[in-house]
DNA sequence: CTGAAAGCGCTTACAG
DNA sequence: CTGAAAGCGCTTACAG
């Protein structure tokens, strides 16, 4: 009854057994409700523990071989509405299951995805999510730095085959990590990269690039332009992979076909416009290989006085939020991010297959107005 | 030289101790950077902790009476571009000081608050930042419920005064909990929440609800109608509470504005919007307390037909990103989120001050496209 | 500067 | 079903 009043120090579960008037060990099985508890005595010691505000030690619990009830969630960036949508999508299937999520973000830095999962493992974090592209191997791209001053390359200088361009370098750091992960029991599953044996949900780049593509040539382009990502990631590689195979297969020359590289972001697009447009200002369409890209390259377009779609058409990738509301609203390939997010936690919540589980997400092509035939 | 081939368990730092040749005690402290070892002996255990890949488990050092390395975050909505920069700017300045960030979304539940904090606790994180507005006294907007089938009110029903609507009911909750985190040495930092003893960052809402309100009725716009968040939210309350003021300040009666609340979401929005244009078909300005709301309600009236803003000026709050790239270019009230989380991280770091820290924001009115005079 | 030992708060075999 | 005891991997007084 009396309660301590000057030490500020929680109660412990020796202090619920005390006042429940159990052992340490029977106290302990009735707050995690496994086996070897009468129902009364259980429930009597639940009763007591809420009365006096006990709440367990996860240090304590995870130490003496309980389980961690943190799992760890790795993005590129978490205010980049895809990684926004997809930690929705996370965190939502976390919190209806009592587990914490870890964050992380690692501003599309190989080096700091590293770091990122070692710092989780500190934590014996055994349940990993990574969203976000792979790294294709450096020199691939040779002398192209990663949003900045990344130089107009024609098509056929980026990407010369699919599936041939691991994750690698870093790569092969990262490779390790993962491998030691899992081999210490660690459960991990990523979102839109290949290449790491694990669990993967993946979405479907290149066929919604193909997709995109051939909605663009059916409407009558043939000078097209495409905004890349950052040319290191896979992500950019395996769309720009589906662009190119449709337009190969309308009997097409792709290396008419010039792509400029930039961050994946608003400002990342606007620039690789103007560098993109200033060289070719007689393209009728333009590509971006994610939605904030294309909405710098509208927001750069309409400055500059061209009418979309009315002199060049726009599209872009992933359908996040923004797309609809921006002008002229986005035409755009829908991926289903939240449920990405979920479908991944899914993965490392159950036990590991004997080889690697891929789900494969669908994607949809959502036309809008900012693409037309073009004026020609 | 042999390695343990079976055992796939991570190395301890006894393992380190053995393989440099030192003392369990002596290993501790070369690993955590304290004084009272040698430069070199310090060196020579990092070396070969570094070689045997040694990770140090947080578990057992929070255990032993270390810091605990992890740092909360509480938000309402992840995929809310709002939370989304403040998730940002936290995290950039978490991972830059070596912290993990463990993240929760709470939907604007209060109740789900409460939980969340109690499992931060349970994983002793003793520095918390909370963002999102707190909670009116339930009850004050009778018979409103939130999001669904909220009633059209009249201005002066809302919001009956400053400072009355503290945070109460689960707020006394939300006040004991926070009382007990405190005491116990847990830092906390709220953005955009006063009523509670703790450090804060607090954007400008009543200011800049003023500050919106001046530059529509400059315009010359008398007929306005506001899309109110939920009205639980002490946020809604507060940019009411602007608003009002300057309508009032001109000699306006602020009853003949409606007000209609609905969820803080696009969907929200729109069907907010719908329901103002019907029953007040002449209005020539419609504000919105958050940019979401503002994109539907755009998205709502261009659907319908009407021009904005030749018809009706549209304006928003917090300057989303999404903000300028709708059509029309958004006028809002922009608030420096990325920075208010900057902000909030570095309160908590520091020792507590003998009372709370307010640090307010400011915030700046952003004149774009969806504003003009009334075309009557 | 270095080491032996206690202790952080739990869980889980191991005995009844 | 219940309890006494060992142990999880560290850190930190406490002695040298």
């Amino acid at each position: 009854m009396a309660e301590r009043p000057s030490v500020p120090s929680p109660p412990r579960l020796v202090d619920v057994a005390r006042a429940a008037g159990v052992s340490l060990a029977t106290a302990s099985r009735a707050m995690t409700g496994s086996s070897g508890v009468s129902a009364e005595v259980a429930a009597h010691v639940q009763a007591v523990a809420s009365r006096i505000g006990y709440v367990p030690n996860s240090h304590a619990r995870a130490l003496a071989g309980g389980q961690v009830s943190m799992v760890g969630l790795i993005v590129h960036d978490v205010g980049d509405p895809y990684f926004g949508e997809i930690a929705r999508g996370v965190l939502h299937e976390t919190e209806s299951r009592g587990y914490l999520a870890l964050i992380s973000q690692t501003q599309r830095d190989p080096r700091a995805e590293l770091a990122r999962i070692r710092a989780l493992r500190a934590h014996r974090v055994t349940m990993l999510v990574m969203a976000g592209s792979g790294y294709v191997r450096a020199g691939r791209e040779a002398g192209t730095e990663v949003g900045a001053g990344a130089g107009i390359t024609a098509g056929a200088g980026t990407g010369t085959g699919t599936g041939t361009g691991a994750d690698t370098d870093a790569g092969a750091d990262m490779a390790a990590e993962v491998r030691s992960f899992t081999a210490a029991g660690g459960r991990l599953a990523v979102i839109g990269r290949h290449h790491l044996p694990v669990d993967a949900v993946l979405p479907d780049n290149a066929a919604g690039g193909a997709t995109l593509m051939r909605h663009l040539l059916g409407l009558g382009h043939r000078r097209l332009g495409v905004l890349g990502g950052p040319p290191n990631l896979t992500t950019v590689e395996d769309r720009l992979d589906g662009l190119r195979t449709a337009f190969g297969a309308a009997g097409l020359d792709w290396r008419s076909v010039p792509v400029v590289h930039g961050d994946f972001t608003r400002e990342g697009g606007a620039a690789a416009t103007a560098r993109l447009m200033r060289a070719h200002p007689d393209l009728t369409a333009v590509v971006a290989l994610n939605d904030p890209m294309a909405v710098g390259a509208l927001s750069w377009l309409l400055n500059s006085g061209r009418r979309v779609p009315g002199e060049i058409s726009v599209a872009g990738f992933d359908d996040a939020p923004v797309a609809r509301d921006v002008y002229p609203a986005l035409t755009t390939i829908r991926l289903p991010m939240a449920d990405m997010g979920k479908q991944a936690l899914d993965l490392v919540l159950r036990p590991p297959a004997s080889r690697p589980r891929r789900r494969r997400t669908t994607h949809e092509l959502v036309v809008r107005a900012s693409t037309a035939p073009p004026h020609t």
